[in-house]
DNA sequence: TTTGACTCTGTGGTGCACCCCATCCTTTAT
DNA sequence: ATAAAGGATGGGGTGCACCACAGAGTCAAA
């Protein structure tokens, strides 16, 4: 069991981070002492945090893991990858798009 | 001359927009009635605000363009675009590198 | 002259994913 | 016993480029 300072550092995850992804339902602690509200992390809490990181680092929202992280066999996991790439592919694109409108502007604003 | 909404429609800057970018010292209307402080466009305008709204679909902050507006020879407009460019290549290929973890993530992460 | 369309200013809100801070309480080490 | 370190909560702030709205004044056509 980890409390939150430690779980911060092993996973990457800010103390902010875990107490928003917390209070969207995203991953909570294993368990919080009634007592004094302590937050225990443990290596389950690793593993989600990991992937949930992961996914951030893919370009996925919050709302788009809140969607996955909601049944636990991770169904909706791959077809949200899938997603995230056909996004990416169209980014790009759009990106070489400006590009070539970029040097068509040079080229053609540039008679005046 | 033309009023803020004719204005708006003749460039596609919304009127909010047109206010935004004068307070911003990014687009001065070329004149403003002193009695009623109504803002009136000229082409000059117009031939500013296309470059600006150029130059927004380009990437380029309101900061940039502030830059670029500075000097009225354009001198740094061409750099500025150069640097745009550059910037879009650099994160081409960041989402490139996405996508290959992304479907690294898929193949190696399957196993669990 | 009336009416409706237009304009002004100023202020507040938006979205996203956090970060930061004050204040107070608890734990841990000495 | 004490003091430093770490935890909690709640609220506000950030950045960017706008958008929306209220309330008041103004213009233009019939």
């Amino acid at each position: 069991m980890y409390k939150i300072r430690e779980f911060s550092e092993l996973t990457g995850l800010s103390k902010e981070t875990l107490r928003y992804y917390e209070q969207q339902q995203l991953l909570e602690p294993a368990s919080v002492d009634p007592v004094n509200n302590y937050r225990y992390y443990d290596d389950g809490s690793y593993f989600l945090a990991i992937l949930l990181q992961k996914l951030r680092s893919f370009g996925c929202t919050i709302q788009e893991m809140k969607d996955v992280m909601r049944d636990e066999s991770f169904t909706n996991l791959e077809g949200l990858l899938h997603q995230k790439k056909e996004r990416l592919f169209f980014e790009i694109t759009q990106k070489q798009q400006t590009i070539h409108e970029i040097e068509e502007f040079i080229r053609t604003g540039q008679e005046e």
